[in-house]
DNA sequence: GACCTGCTGATTTTT
DNA sequence: TCAGCAGGTC
């Protein structure tokens, strides 16, 4: 067959609006595609029919959500056309493209070519020196909260001045220094953070005219994947590259949008017809993955969200079975109930790689992850810390990150004592006092640590043959290969021996990451003889643990729901459906977080092909402290009809399930019309479900209590004695809890 | 300056 | 419950 039989074969195939989709050349376009309507299929077929009608590949520039989605992408425009063709498509992540961009235009801002990117953990060690710099009194707060403020003002593009302004509380006038401050020594850092990817493309773009032309006439053709997730400056960047041409293309789900916690506007898809008013809009609503039974369960859960685009996802699959809600008693039970029930379905030749074990936190794998190795389930577990995000790894790599850029102080705190080289606290205290005194860098204050007349004699010596080694490497890698020269730096820097002790002493594998972290580097140097160590940094700093992670064999895929974004499984199981943890509780609970709560809920469910489980537990330790839980409101929203509830809720845990009137304004299930509540506990009437006998000396009905973590609530039964003394109380965040006096941190209201 | 220990706060989700 | 860190000791 040869490419023009392919695709037009494929586009046969289609139904008719994705064919729209796929051969529409020019022009806006937006596509809203529901769950499972063949999203991926129309953008790759797309691409390739766009080539094939006498684009060139390196004019079409396609932004996908993660890595690994770009990767697939090409690799099938690849199997469509040829891989010639696939590969010089640019395709990849908004901040992987932007990088490589701000990369070559870099002069433009000011920063070197080589600068650095930083990741969460980096840019909080830099907030955290400056806390500590700035003599900031700051109870409560740690670094990591404060950087989160900065991220989300910088997501919503409030640059410092602004925000300097602005800022109003006390809290937030700390912010705006620390946010000052942080810019400051990113730049002087020559690094960037995350969301400095993007806000920097923008100014480039915006400040530099010619350059923002050079680029819409090489980008000619825009796709965007997942376009409900897209942030602010994320849009900006695009409309400014496709306003020339209009060119653009946008795929997404306002159903499935799932990150506003980190900035992203659904507001963006109405924006879209706004901006570009000629926009076809497209509507896939035919899906192709479900059972009629789990699309439509979806769709009575997503009916509770009153603010989303009208759309009627069908299919023409058939309905299957119903959706399993099973209950354990605590979040041991639930783990191994999961097993029991894969080894079951294994038995019906099912295969491992079918399944899939989805959860709100990445903690709760834990449990899971115990329970799956006793019953012998091979798992892997995707997202959580990545290879690159290892402790020993985030060490080989500032030791790197010195070789191409000494100015980049983060990496160098983080290695100057690492091995242990003598250089501790107060050194270090003198030489920054030098380095601020003399406006110098770091790294240079170390250079000139002679001069630092505080400093002990023998630090004297070990820092300036620190930064002697540093500069001996780093003038070799300009002539050598990175196989001549970053092994022996590393060896030379003492960090190889520190790492191949601990491995011998502690049983770790820490020093067989670092020799694959260094083999990939040696090959990555055989690959692209033309890159340097530098175009290696910044490609892995952009990596997820899930963009390096190939489903591997026979295994069962474990993973938090976000990251099971654009994924599809047989079977799925959707683990800790419980009130407070899915939906998660937060500090405020409004009602946009509980319709991102459901949407996350609509993503999970629509993963699923065949067959879904829900589960929960009556009981769950959380910080070490068990709690009684009450089933998800989520799991009342779901037409009954689709649900097979598990037999034992006929054990009813002894506690009332309705909402408590004056406390709980989000505990209440919004219950349809047309969805009879599943009353679940009907062999068990109210008044029985607790014994009224109180302890006199401590608790009281009615007491106002404030426990530790779900805040304040009110105690409206109470249960047993002494050790074994059970308080039912009505939180204000969460609603009903039943709590052992024992072991729950309770302080009572006066 | 390195090592030990007791305390505290963490559990959203991720490029 | 437990990891990470501040503060103290050698």
């Amino acid at each position: 067959m040869d490419i023009e039989d392919r695709i037009f074969s494929i586009i046969k195939s289609l139904n008719p609006p994705q064919q729209e989709a796929t051969t529409v050349v020019n022009g806006p376009v937006q596509v809203i595609a529901g769950a499972g309507s063949g999203k991926t299929r129309v953008l790759t077929t797309r691409i390739a029919h766009l080539i094939y009608s006498g684009v060139e590949p390196s004019e079409i520039l396609a932004l996908t959500f993660t890595n690994k989605a770009s990767k697939e992408m090409t690799a099938r425009i690849g199997q469509i056309l040829n891989y010639q063709a696939a590969n010089r498509i640019w395709a990849g992540t908004f901040h992987s493209i932007f990088a490589r961009i701000l990369r070559y235009e870099a002069e433009y801002l000011n920063y070197p070519r080589d600068f650095t990117i930083y990741d969460q953990e980096d840019s909080n060690s830099l907030i955290k020196q400056i806390i500590k710099d700035l003599k900031l009194s700051i109870m409560d707060i740690t670094p990591a909260s404060i950087h989160g403020v900065i991220s989300r003002v910088k997501n919503d593009m409030v640059f410092v001045d602004e925000y300097k302004n602005i800022a109003s509380t006390s809290f937030e006038k700390v912010v705006a220094q620390v946010y000052e401050e942080y810019q400051n020594r990113l730049r002087e850092n020559k690094a960037m953070d995350f969301d400095d990817l993007l806000l920097n493309t923008l100014v480039l773009f915006t400040q530099f005219p010619d350059v923002l032309k050079e680029y819409q006439d090489r980008f000619r053709y825009i796709l965007v994947d997942e376009f409900q997730d897209t942030n602010r400056p994320q849009y900006r960047i695009i409309w400014n590259l496709a306003k020339a041409h209009s060119n653009l293309f946008v795929v997404g789900d306002d159903a499935q949008s799932i990150y506003r916690w980190r900035g992203a506007e659904i507001k963006n898809i109405l924006n879209f017809l706004k901006d570009f008013p000629a926009a076809k809009q497209i509507r896939l609503e035919q899906n192709y993955r479900s059972t009629s039974t789990i699309l439509n369960a979806a769709n009575s859960l997503i009916v509770n969200n009153p603010n989303q685009i009208k759309k009627n996802l069908w299919t023409n699959n058939e309905s299957g079975n119903k959706i399993d809600v099973i209950d354990a008693d605590d979040d041991n039970t639930e783990a191994s109930l999961i097993a029991n029930k894969i080894m079951q379905l294994i038995k019906q030749d099912i295969k491992y790689s079918d399944i899939a074990i989805l959860y709100r936190t990445n903690a709760q794998s834990l449990l899971l992850e115990r329970s799956l190795r006793t019953y012998n389930v091979p798992y892997q577990i995707f997202g959580g810390l990545s290879f690159y995000q290892r402790k020993e790894i985030k060490d080989v790599i500032g030791y790197l990150r010195l070789l191409v850029n000494k100015n980049d102080s983060v990496s160098l705190l983080r290695v100057i004592n690492e091995p242990p080289r003598g250089i501790g606290k107060t050194s270090l205290d003198h030489i920054m006092e030098y380095a601020s005194k003399n406006r110098f860098s770091l790294f240079d204050a170390m250079s000139n640590s002679n001069e630092i007349q505080a400093l002990q004699a023998r630090a004297k010596i070990t820092t300036k043959n620190f930064t002697e080694t540093i500069h001996r490497y780093s003038e070799q890698l300009e002539d050598s290969t990175l196989e001549d020269v970053v092994p022996a730096f590393l060896e030379a820097t003492g960090i190889f021996q520190m790492y191949k002790e601990i491995d011998t002493r502690e049983m770790t594998e820490r020093w067989q990451n670092i020799e694959q972290l260094v083999n990939d580097i040696i090959l990555f140097g055989k690959d692209n003889p033309n890159q340097s160590i530098s175009d290696y940094l910044q490609q892995i700093s952009l990596l997820t643990d899930f963009d390096t992670k190939e489903f591997e064999g026979n295994k069962i895929a474990m993973m938090t729901l976000h990251t099971a974004k654009g994924l599809e499984f047989p079977v799925v199981f959707i683990a800790g459906m419980e009130k407070g943890l899915f939906p998660i509780i937060r500090s405020k609970n409004s009602k946009e977080e509980e319709e991102e709560e459901r949407r996350l809920f609509y993503v999970g469910i629509t993963r699923a092909e065949k067959r879904l489980f829900l589960t929960y537990a009556k009981r769950r330790a959380r910080f070490g402290e068990y709690t009684y839980q009450s089933p998800s409101n989520f799991l009342y929203e779901i037409d009954i009809n689709f649900l097979n509830w598990s037999d034992s809720r006929k054990k009813a845990p002894s506690f009332s399930q309705s909402p408590n009137d004056f406390y709980s304004k989000s505990a209440k299930p919004n219950f349809k019309p047309n969805t009879p509540k599943p009353n679940i506990y009907a062999d068990k009437p109210h008044s029985d479900n607790y014994s009224q006998i109180s302890d006199e000396s401590t608790y009281k009905l009615g007491d106002i209590v404030m426990h530790s973590y779900f805040g304040e609530g009110k105690i409206s039964a109470i249960n047993g004695q002494g050790q074994s003394l059970k308080l039912t109380i009505d939180f204000k965040s969460v609603g009903r809890k039943q709590i052992m006096a024992a072991y729950a941190k309770l302080e009572r209201f006066k």
